[in-house]
RNA sequence: GGCGCGGUAGCCAAGUGGUAAGGCAGAGGCCUGCAAAGCCUUUAUUCGUCGGUUCGAUUCCGACCCGCGCCUCCA
């Protein structure tokens, strides 16, 4: 079965292909008011997932995300702390960088900030202008949305009961219609602006990311990602202004995230139940931790947050690398069984096939642990050769590609291996005059200083990193 | 009210018109001086409820119940 992506404009599973095998994709970034928290990040994991997958699918990336660093709660916030707009953003836009960096998410082609990309927006509003999608109130210009029939084709929404031209009371803006956005919002006393050739004001929230993504992608995306909240209003209106511009498909596959709850409920402050990557960080749990988590659920599947699940998630993580260090370290029999070649190829096309299901990754997570069972059977029984070592490797190097959780993050251990190496010798003597007081006093300092032992049947003893 | 998603073992979760992947946790066992790691057995006669279609449905259809999201800013 060929790689099929869920998009959200057809509702339909739909097979993906580029005509040059380049992927042009767009990404909705964060808004830099406050540090992220962890449901911020699924949104990130999955289109690094995506990114990933796409690559090893012989694909070429040109990949851009926005960074919101101009908007209403910037303004508010960056005011009450008394703080330049540049100031403010810079610590949250920083934040977020190494955050994701420290979850290892790829970095984007493009990072893109909105502030800088005024003039992009201006030519945008112009050109919608030009084609009589907008309308000037106070100051502020709006788009028209009867301008253009198709609105709602994402979201699914009818429209069609609003009537167009009836003056609607809203207290804060002077709309025609209740569904027209601005586009361009008019300068107040105290806010950041701009003095442009359509206004003294600054930029409505929707047209940066049309703006640019045509910049950077031209008029059609193959791929377009973000939270499944944004579908409405915001992915709508991007397409009301790149389609209402261009006259062509703004993007190919619409693809969206769903949202993360924690204990069943939605993450609010008031709650107390939004938890950033440093919450989690204070607590013991690695960043690849969460980035297993996020991971292992598919991307249209609701996750529910419980630090049970976080810790399954180290425990799940930790038996992928024992069955590496085992792969690294046995001494195996020469020879290629080729049961466990066939194993390999097995796993290896059930984890493909799982992943060009619209990322299937629980399903692919499935095709892995099956693997590790089995083979870890057969390194017990001694039915894994010499000649199965690669294929193997190969295959744990595939999921790591896309999952990427193998790495420590975080080496625990505070002794030199030198002297690591000098007490496991210590330990072997002892153990060999049936002191084992004494051997396992050894173990003990070493399990202090972030040492787990592991005897092996050859009389060896192996040591790795305890898990925090 | 409109649009959309989901209800599978203690928890997370995959999946199919033909009789329930995988992970975590629990229990028992093998291995081990003891551990660690690993393996084996065990844990859903059953997939929200009630009807229907079918030789056969968890999987299709209908109704209902429950949870959630969006419809205003939101990943």
């Amino acid at each position: 079965m060929p790689l099929r992506f869920y998009n959200t404009l057809t509702q339909k599973t739909e097979e993906f292909s580029t005509r040059d095998n380049v992927v042009r994709m767009y990404t909705c970034g964060p808004t830099v008011y406050n540090y992220a928290h962890i449901g911020n990040f699924r949104s990130f994991i999955f289109p690094d997932i995506l990114r990933r997958w796409l690559r090893a699918r012989g694909f070429t990336l040109k990949h851009v995300m926005n960074i919101t660093d101009i908007d209403d709660k910037i303004i508010r916030d960056s005011v009450k702390a008394g703080k330049s707009l540049d100031e403010f953003t810079s610590v949250y836009t920083e934040a977020f960088l190494a955050d994701t960096a420290s979850l290892r998410v790829e970095r984007p082609e493009h990072i893109v900030s909105a502030v800088k990309h005024i003039p992009e927006m201006i030519e945008a509003v112009q050109q919608l202008t030009e084609r009589g999608h907008t309308y000037v109130s106070e100051g502020s210009t709006y788009y028209r949305i009867s301008t253009f029939p198709e609105y709602g084709k994402l979201s699914h929404n009818d429209f069609s009961g609003i009537r167009a031209g009836a003056r609607v009371d809203n207290d804060e803006y002077d709309k025609d219609d209740a569904r027209d956005f601005v586009l361009w919002k008019a300068a107040k006393e105290g806010e950041p602006s701009w003095d442009t050739p359509i206004g003294v004001g600054r930029p409505g929230w929707h047209i940066e990311c049309s703006a640019m993504a045509m910049k950077y992608l031209g008029d059609q995306l193959d791929i377009h990602t973000g939270g499944v909240d944004l579908t409405f209003p915001h992915h709508e209106n991007e397409i009301a202004q790149a389609e209402g511009i261009t006259g062509k498909q703004f993007v190919r596959f619409w693809l969206h995230a769903e949202h993360l709850s924690v204990d069943s409920q939605k993450m609010s402050k008031s709650l107390g139940n939004v938890y950033t990557l440093r919450d989690l960080g204070e607590r013991g749990f690695p960043p690849e931790a969460l980035r297993y988590l996020l991971g292992s659920v598919p991307y249209r599947k609701k996750l529910n947050f419980t630090f049970d699940g976080l810790k399954a998630a180290v425990t799940s993580i930790e038996r992928l690398r024992n069955f590496q260090l085992r792969l690294w370290n046995t001494k195996l029999t020469e020879g290629t069984n080729p049961a466990a070649e066939e194993r390999a190829r097995v796993a290896d096309s059930a984890f493909d096939e799982a992943m060009d299901d619209d990322l299937n990754t629980a399903e692919a997570l499935g095709a892995v642990f099956e693997y590790v069972r089995e083979t870890n059977s057969a390194l017990d029984s001694g039915d894994f050769r010499v000649g199965n070592g690669p294929s193997a490797l190969a295959f744990l190097a595939k999921f790591d590609s896309i999952f990427d959780v193998l790495r420590p993050t975080v080496l625990s251990v505070s002794m030199a291996p030198t002297e690591i190496e000098t007490l496991i010798a210590e330990r072997a003597s002892a153990k060999k005059v049936r002191n084992f007081a004494r051997a396992d006093e050894i173990r003990k300092e070493l399990a202090d200083h972030g040492v787990v032992l592991e005897d092996t049947k050859d009389g060896k003893t192996n040591w790795k990193p305890a898990q925090s």
